[in-house]
RNA sequence: GUCUCUAUGGUUCAAUGGAUAGAACACAGGCCUCCGAAGCCUGGGAUGCAGGUUCGAUUCCUGCUAGGGACACCA
């Protein structure tokens, strides 16, 4: 809609004999009152031409109406200092609804993507390692973004990146060798895996010799060990059932691949050759780095000292290989810290002609959680891990089922919903790269702006249209009450919310605007009679927005990998 | 030290350079003989400091203060 206000004031403006800058833009207006569209393409073009903003205004608004927006708005106005605001027009807005009933969930497909064959990498669990906070965030983003790009039109495919090489595997076979207890470790493997890595870190600060072994194991994996091999097959298996059940409990589209680390072995050796043949390797202190200062990235260390493979080498394997099965785009879902490393590779990766275009790899970053009393560590042993938060969730979403709602059936299951819902929600409402206090109180609030607020609105549009006995949309709609007409404005931004989140990548656009739509929804609810309305053009017209709206808060929900219930 | 991110009511967060800075939680009131009160309505209360650019700055630029993160053999 945006894009077409934009066409339509551009064909005005030349009509008028202005100049198109192109400069200008269509936002939302701050109040409902002032109409569902605001330009500020007067102000613009007076600083270019020199006149009064508000004449500008005037003449563009007096043309809006009387031509080219005839038959879309119902209100062109200008007000000072200079905006334009634009109301649709009834009928327009009713048109609309109905295509959102017509087309069910395919009505935001705007194939945007047209078929571009595009990677998410997300959840990055590391074998021989507890799950933490981060990972949740890393796995509810991705797997929300993923949704929103399969359903604009794109090819999506996701992949893990598993952490299951490198140094630390060294330090770990070294731990496991020297301080392993088997039995200990067979009943809880990646608890006592991870003592064996917490303590080794801590004891070679003190004991570096401890460190060199660490990495002499590696070198050792690296060189096809037949001892090491099997001890880091046994720590990935080891690991995979707790993956799993995150992918479960939290109901996470199990990634399409899992190229881990380790996958690309056999392909470094063929990077290693491309960055010496165009003079980007070169040596420093015994390790081969590209330096990358003129860029202000620092050094890269891509062989070390030793002739150990590095992650960064890893990682400029993996953009290659990836890139080279076709996809167009690379995303990855890896928290803030690791920007400097991430620019490392690209900056890399351009030097070497395979990035040609920013778009071609993009760091999509986000913050960290941290908790109330300060910032979470791995190395602590205060971590909380997110079945832990989940389960936490899905008692007290229990509790509170059994106080509001005692009868409903398959309480055990729905509270998992709820809980998921609640976890997730809390994740994505906030913009993705500013770092979040995780609280308990809030992110298993079940009131105001939350996940069960969203399900339960859903719940109850749906709760209204099971009980419904007539189904015909009528042929004309009539709307009485402003909450009606406000519900179906706020509908028929929903294409453009989920363009827009397509593509800033940010899916906190898309919760706050099922947020707002479900207030909306409350109001309506809140005011206006569905069933019990006797006229059967007002009832049946009611009956269509309540469909209409369940329908959306549903579609939007699941793009974010929320479930929408039926009831809670 | 260099780079980078952040600073918004009591708390947690929003705000493509726009109009009276918007919510949620908490707090104080009100609304279930009426489709689900996990809801709705009303109220108080915020842009770290100092400059600059602009018709207009929470947003862009500079400096300062405070906090986080990253800076060659961890990933």
């Amino acid at each position: 809609m945006k894009e077409r206000i934009v066409l339509i004031i551009k064909k005005a403006l030349q009509t008028l004999g202005y100049a198109d800058s192109g400069a200008f833009g269509v936002s939302d207006p701050p109040d409902d009152s002032l109409g569902d569209y605001a330009s500020n393409a007067a102000l613009i073009v007076s600083k270019q031409v020199g006149k009064n903003p508000m004449a500008i205004a005037a003449e563009l608004a007096l043309r809006l109406t009387d031509f080219e927006g005839k038959e879309i708005f119902s209100k062109v106005q200008a007000v000072a200092p200079g905006f334009i605001n634009f109301t649709l027009a009834p009928v327009f807005l009713i048109k609309e609804l109905k295509t959102v009933l017509r087309q069910k969930n395919k009505y935001a497909r705007a194939n945007l993507g047209a078929g571009q064959k595009i990677l998410v990498e997300y959840f990055q669990p590391n074998i021989a390692k507890p799950l933490h906070l981060g990972h949740l965030r890393t796995a509810i983003i991705g797997d929300a973004l993923f949704k929103i790009l399969n359903f604009t039109g794109f090819k999506v495919k996701s992949d893990t990146h598993l952490g299951d090489w490198g140094t630390q595997f060294g330090l770990l076979l070294a731990a496991y060798k020297l301080w392993g207890k088997p039995d200990a470790i067979a009943k809880d493997p990646i608890n006592e895996l991870n003592k064996l890595y917490v303590r080794i870190n801590a004891e070679s600060e003190k004991n570096p010799a401890l460190r060199e072994k660490g990495k002499a194991e590696f070198l050792k994996l690296e060189k096809g060990d037949e001892e090491n091999r099997k001890l880091w097959q046994k720590f990935a298996d080891w690991s995979w059932p707790e993956f799993k059940a995150v992918y479960k409990f939290l109901q996470i589209r199990p990634a399409d691949n899992n190229w881990g680390e380790s996958f690309y072995e056999d392909k470094m050796p063929a990077v290693v050759e491309k960055l010496k043949k165009q003079g980007l390797l070169i040596s420093s202190e015994g390790a081969q780095i590209v330096d990358l200062s003129r860029f202000k990235l620092g050094v890269a260390v891509i062989i070390k000292s030793d002739g150990a493979t590095t992650y960064l080498l890893r990682d400029l394997a993996t953009f290659i290989y990836r890139k080279s099965l076709g996809f167009k785009r690379q995303l990855y879902v890896v928290d803030t810290r690791q920007s400097h490393s991430l620019a490392q590779t690209f900056k890399i990766l351009e030097c070497l002609g395979e990035i040609t275009s920013p778009q071609e790899a993009v760091h999509v970053d986000f913050g960290y959680l941290s908790l109330p009393e300060g910032a979470m560590s791995t190395r602590r042993g205060t971590v909380i891990g997110p079945m832990e938060l989940l389960r936490r969730a899905q008692e007290e979403v229990l509790k509170i089922i059994q106080q509001k709602n005692p009868d409903l059936q398959d309480k055990e299951n729905i509270a998992w919903q709820v809980a998921r819902g609640a976890i997730k929600y809390f994740d994505l409402v906030h913009n993705r790269k500013s770092d979040i206090v995780f609280r308990w109180e809030e992110a298993l609030s079940f009131e105001g702006n939350a996940g069960p607020y969203l399900q339960y609105t859903h719940a109850r549009a749906k709760s209204i249209l099971r009980k419904k006995d007539d189904v015909d949309i009528p042929r004309e709609p009539r709307f009485l009450f402003p909450e009606e007409w406000l519900l179906i404005r706020m509908m028929a931004k929903y294409s453009e919310v989920i363009s827009e989140t397509a593509l800033t990548l940010y899916p906190h656009y898309l919760a706050e605007y099922l947020f707002l739509l479900a207030g909306k929804f409350n109001n309506f609810y809140q005011k206006i009679p569905v069933l019990k309305e006797k006229d059967n053009t007002l009832r049946a017209s009611r009956l269509m927005l309540t469909a209409a709206a369940a329908q959306i808060l549903k579609n939007g929900l699941e793009l974010l990998g929320i479930e929408a219930l039926e009831e809670m």
